[in-house]
RNA sequence: GGCGGCGUGGCCGAGUGGCUUAGGCAAGGGACUGCAAAUCCCUGUACCCGGGUUCGAUUCCCGGCGCCGCCUCCA
């Protein structure tokens, strides 16, 4: 497996620091918003990556997490937390607010038909280890105090800047990158936050430093390091992550551990460009998984899509670009449905060269920085290559299934639609056309089919008869 | 302004110094159909502009134009 390192800024060969374990760690949602179809994009990556490993038959332990404290909504470090704002918005508690929110990007990792990760901590539920890395960098002289709180001090790290090839000067003469007076240099970030004097938060703790909470980046390093060890394979993210969060997320565990490099290979997903379909959050009307199902699009269609394009290079999306991969996810489905009951569901071993040839590129695909444009093509040949036999051709699709997740075991014929002749009106009206047309009375017929079109539903003549399903 | 990236056929979107006509959707043709729809089969068009390197560049270098991201919470 080869994968493309942030740091190294190379596609490197994935090597575990375990053999035959790999350990996975994705920065998961800040549970206060509905999480869009650009920031399941981000999860999309790791899945992927995740079943791959599986299919090679590694032990892969995938952590992602929940952020319910600690982000603010302005920039640096001063400004008030999301979720508090959120739940004064609402009359929430901080609680409700997180656990609403969680379900709900559960609910659509689920519906985009990602694996469960193997451990989802929460943040709140790790603040004694926060604490202690805190306690561990202050132990070590990578502290200081101000009023604010308690800051790392990149200046005791010489290498922070190589992670994101940042310029460290430029950034000090060019200015504040926030307004918190008493910073050293505006690199320095917030370990952990003083409440404010006088005033109390919804969500805050006790620690050897007063009243307050986590600084924004520290409980990704503490939950990681806790579930996965002091060191694991690899990391990932947004890229608009890589500049400050994964930047101090390095410098503050290197320091506090002792470890470099902490991780060997940190990967990115670009952007989702959602282009003139971007709507603003702030204004509540954002593009999630519900959208694709009120639009009529089978969430596995934006899978499909995602699998399209590479997950380094910024996508474009539209409504239509997905409706276009529902089409091509459900043709797929139908031959895939139409190999698999021709031999009766039995996955043989792809034995004919052909078949062996067409197996290799896909997998040799996935393992060359996770191609998954090049590997859909390689599927598309699959499912109507006339030199495979049905038994190969399922076999295939079967196997590279374990990383599409189309569900193609239980899939039934696209074609088919849903059943709707359980309703005695719709039934009867399709015997009246039957009868017409029998009577080759085709003018009563396609009035018939376009009463019902009206109604939503749609009628397919077959060679076994008219098939009836609502749209 | 600084840093990074991109510009491929109608729309997406892989890829390569000289046979991948990648693949998907759309389009056109055909099969099927009473007609359709759906489905299946077949087919076409490409590498932003200008230089340079090279026997040869879509692929390498330089310049230009255009677009995007980050630099501020953000996947």
């Amino acid at each position: 497996m080869h994968l493309h390192d942030t740091r190294r800024r190379a596609v490197v060969s994935l090597e575990p620091l375990e053999p035959g374990h790999v350990g996975i760690y994705t920065c998961g949602p800040t549970v206060y918003a509905p999480q869009t179809l650009g920031n399941m994009r981000s999860q999309f990556t790791p899945d992927v990556l995740r079943r791959t490993l599986l299919a090679d038959g590694l032990d892969v332990t995938f952590v992602t997490n929940i952020t319910d404290v600690g982000h603010l909504v302005s920039d640096g470090d001063e400004g008030d937390d999301k979720i508090e704002a959120a739940a004064a918005r609402t009359g929430s508690t901080a609680e409700e607010i997180a656990a609403h929110w969680t379900e709900q990007w559960a609910t659509d990792r689920r519906r985009l038909g990602m694996l469960e990760p193997d451990h989802l901590p929460k943040a709140t539920d790790y603040l004694p280890q926060q604490i202690e890395m805190v306690a561990m960098l202050e132990a070590k002289g990578h502290t200081y105090r101000i009023d604010d709180g308690v800051y790392f001090d990149v200046s005791t790290f010489p290498g922070y800047a190589d992670f994101a090839g940042l310029d460290l000067t430029e950034m000090e003469a060019s200015g504040r990158v926030d307004n918190i007076a008493d910073k050293r240099h505006p690199a320095d970030f917030a370990l952990w936050k003083s409440s404010p004097e006088g005033s109390t938060r919804l969500q805050e703790w006790d620690s050897p430093w007063g009243v307050g909470f986590p600084g924004w980046h520290i409980e990704c390093s503490a939950m990681s390091t806790d579930l996965l060890g002091v060191q694991f394979d690899i990391h990932t993210g947004g890229v608009d992550h890589i500049r400050v969060h994964h930047t101090n997320e390095v410098a503050q565990t290197e320091c506090a551990l002792g470890v470099h490099p902490w991780v060997p290979i940190w990967m990115h997903t670009e952007f989702l460009n959602l282009g003139a379909v971007k709507i603003s959050k702030s204004k509540g009307h954002v593009l999630v998984v519900d959208t694709l199902v009120e639009e009529g699009i089978a969430p596995l269609a934006f899978r499909y899509f995602l699998f399209q394009a590479h997950y380094r290079a910024q996508q474009t999306f539209s409504l239509d670009l997905v409706r276009a991969a529902d089409t091509a996810l459900r043709r797929l489905v139908g031959h895939a449905v139409a190999a698999r009951d021709a031999v009766g569901g039995e996955v043989v071993a792809p034995s004919g060269g052909r078949a062996a040839e067409l197996r290799a590129a896909f997998w040799a695909a996935m393992h060359d920085d996770l191609n998954t444009p090049k590997a859909m093509s390689v599927v598309s040949t699959v499912a109507r290559d006339p030199e495979l036999t049905p038994a190969e051709r399922w076999a295939l699709l079967a196997d590279a299934d374990q990383v599409l997740a189309f569900g193609l075991s239980e899939a039934t014929d696209p074609s088919a639609g849903g059943d709707v002749t359980d309703d005695p009106v719709v039934a009867r009206r399709l015997a009246d056309r039957q009868a017409a047309k029998e009577a080759r009375d085709f003018a009563t017929a396609d009035a018939i089919r376009d009463e019902l079109a009206a109604d939503g539903i749609e009628i397919t003549d077959t060679p076994d008869g008219p098939r009836a399903r609502r749209r």
